[in-house]
RNA sequence: GCCGGUAUGGCAGAGAGGUUAAUGCCUUCGCCUGCAAAGCGAAUGUUUGGGGGUUCAAUUCCCUCUACCGGCGCCA
């Protein structure tokens, strides 16, 4: 398949380390408040990515990091009088609970920064052993200076940076953390520079360096990581061994939009995932994402949702009657993912399978999207159905245009099928 | 200020250097229906933000302008 690389920003062959295998990463939440749909978004389109390279055969490793000491979570547990631990606990827990009922089920391991504390700690030693780290009394930083490719994803040049940071033991204001020193929170860790705890980049590179070595083949996240995040896990790991690029791929998904702005905890504009939940089933979130290409920035509106779920309810009308393997259509849908991870053809050609009664593809494919194509009505429901279908034989429309309605109400789609 | 992104019918949202610019929603009409809904059939509707350039040909490539969004390093 072919996908777009912020690194080279084009479309490239996607040719992985090794042929049958690949190995992704991807940045997870930072666990000190419940995840949006931002988060879903995200997390949806790297599950699709996932769950298709495996449909094609590739052994797929997804790993996902959870950002479980930080600044915000220490900050969080301050206000809410807790301990840092509970409070990041109990977010993790809500995040698996919120990618479980969203069908994100394919990442393969979660990896906590507070249970890797000895490779982020081994990691630095060997920074520090090559002269691109140093220590002063407030931590260890990394030395952006001596990497001479710092700004290449990003494209900045980063030669003419204004720092906001004043005060500051730091070499050069650019230069970032790895280690803060001190012990102003309940997580420190012992280290051979003294009690602290680690930088949030540092993390996520010696996760990935314990499960996949200095080089790998995708890298994922939002949008707004690439600077200065990205750039920092590059320099971090590529100063260790040389070995460039870090990862090929560097795939990253447009922002979800409220009113035009970017959706995020910061600006308190967001929507959580639980409160989405409330109103719009997992399907047609999934399908409302997927509608929008991965790059592209998206709006969540409720108009959007709602159109979403009418798309999906009319595929699942019209799919009723297998009508055997559609070909085209098939390939349709394959052509689209294939290229660079085109969900919005993907999903017109799903609406194409679905007109000429491929339930075989619909079933394939939705497991594919995560996405339930086929109708299926509860039991409840079905027995509704039934008394309605008898209420009108006998021309008793009034009790049955009464349960009509309340099933309307209830947001319950209802075929009737002509009397007789 | 620097860097990156976006601009397509009423709405969402794709594609493409050259016959009718996907798909879904909305609207209108017909069929179907106990009546509706759903479904089916049909219709209306975009010439692709403004300007310039390259080309036999651009909405698609290049430049520029405008608008909007985002990033600018312990805070992101």
């Amino acid at each position: 398949m072919e996908l777009y690389s912020t690194l080279s920003r084009t479309v490239e062959p996607l040719e992985t380390l090794y042929s049958d295998r690949v190995s992704m990463f991807v940045c997870g939440p930072t666990v000190y408040d419940y995840s949006h749909l931002g988060h879903a978004r995200t997390y949806v389109i790297f599950d699709v990515l996932a769950k298709y390279l495996r449909w094609t055969g590739k052994e797929v490793f997804y790993l996902q990091n959870i950002t479980d000491v930080d600044d915000k979570v220490i900050i969080r547990a301050k206000e809410e009088g807790v301990q840092q631990q509970d409070l990041s606990r109990k977010f993790e827990t809500e995040f698996l609970r919120d990618m479980q009922t969203l069908g994100i089920d394919s990442v393969s391991h979660y990896a906590r920064a507070t249970t890797h504390i000895p490779e982020i700690i081994n990691q630095i030693g060997r920074l520090l052993n090559r002269n691109v780290a140093y220590i002063t009394e407030t931590g260890i930083y990394f030395n952006i200076d001596s990497f001479p490719r710092n700004g290449e994803l990003s494209r900045q040049d980063t030669t003419h940076r204004i720092s906001r940071v004043t005060d500051s033991t730091k070499h050069n204001p650019a230069d970032f953390v790895l280690w803060k020193l001190g012990e102003y929170g309940q997580y420190t860790w012992d280290s051979p520079w003294g009690r602290g705890r680690p930088g949030w980049h540092i993390e996520d590179t010696a996760i990935t360096e314990k499960y996949f070595g200095q080089q790998y083949d995708i890298h994922g996240g939002g949008l707004d990581l690439i600077f200065p995040h990205h750039e920092a896990e590059i320099a971090q790991m590529e100063s260790l061994d040389g070995r460039h690029p870090m990862v090929r791929y560097w795939l990253h998904t447009g922002f979800l939009t409220v009113n035009e702005e970017k959706m995020s905890k910061s600006l308190g504009n967001f929507i959580t995932i639980k409160d989405a939940l409330k109103s719009w089933d997992k399907d047609t979130i999934r399908y409302f994402i997927l509608i929008s290409h991965y790059r592209s920035p998206a709006q969540a509106t409720e108009e959007g949702f709602a159109n979403a779920k009418k798309a999906l309810e009319h595929i699942r009308a019209i799919a009723t009657e297998d009508m055997g393997e559609d070909a085209e259509g098939r390939t349709a849908f394959t052509d689209a993912m294939e290229s660079d991870l085109n969900t919005p053809v993907a999903l017109a050609a799903i609406h194409t399978l679905a007109s000429h009664g491929d339930i075989g593809a619909l079933k394939e494919f939705g497991e594919i999207l995560g996405i339930n194509f086929m109708r299926e009505n509860s039991a409840p429901i079905s027995i509704l159905q039934d008394i309605r279908t008898e209420l009108r034989a006998r021309k008793q429309f009034d009790i049955a245009d009464m349960i009509r309605e309340r099933m309307i109400k209830a947001g319950i789609t209802i075929t009737d099928p002509p009397l007789r």
